[in-house]
DNA sequence: ACTGTGACACAGG
DNA sequence: CCCTGTGCCACAG
């Protein structure tokens, strides 16, 4: 393994590439995907940072909400991108029950 | 080397 | 429901 695929956001960006369409993963979940379950508050910094090409729509927060300003141009995006697969908001909120990705899965 | 900064999470109040 | 405090830790400057 690299020096760059070490670097903690590589690995989370790797993640977040698994996740398949129609399914989302918390910050948390990407966090324990790649062995540090309590590094979510870092997905986040990463997804700051996240490469365009990635899926970056498909994470969301613990509760099943987006963390982004809902009137912001990415905010809007986001929750078109997940309704474009399928993913319905009731109350400002996603059924995680129901759509979280299970990495044991894929 | 040290410090401030968060697209977080969870427990309380 | 809302808000606050606390723990958390990679990253940038």
């Amino acid at each position: 393994m690299t020096s760059t695929e070490r670097r903690f956001s590589e690995r989370v960006y790797a993640v977040v590439a698994r996740i398949p369409r129609g399914c989302v993963a918390t910050y948390g979940d990407v966090a324990a995907e790649i062995g540090q379950p309590r590094a979510a508050r870092q997905v986040g910094y990463a997804m700051h940072r996240c490469p365009q090409s990635l899926p970056w729509h498909r994470v969301v927060n613990a509760r099943g909400r987006i963390s982004l300003p809902v009137d912001s141009t990415s905010g809007i995006a986001q929750r078109r991108r997940l309704g474009d697969e399928g993913i319905v908001f009731v109350g400002g909120q996603l059924d995680l029950a129901r759509h979280r990705w299970d990495p044991a899965l894929d």
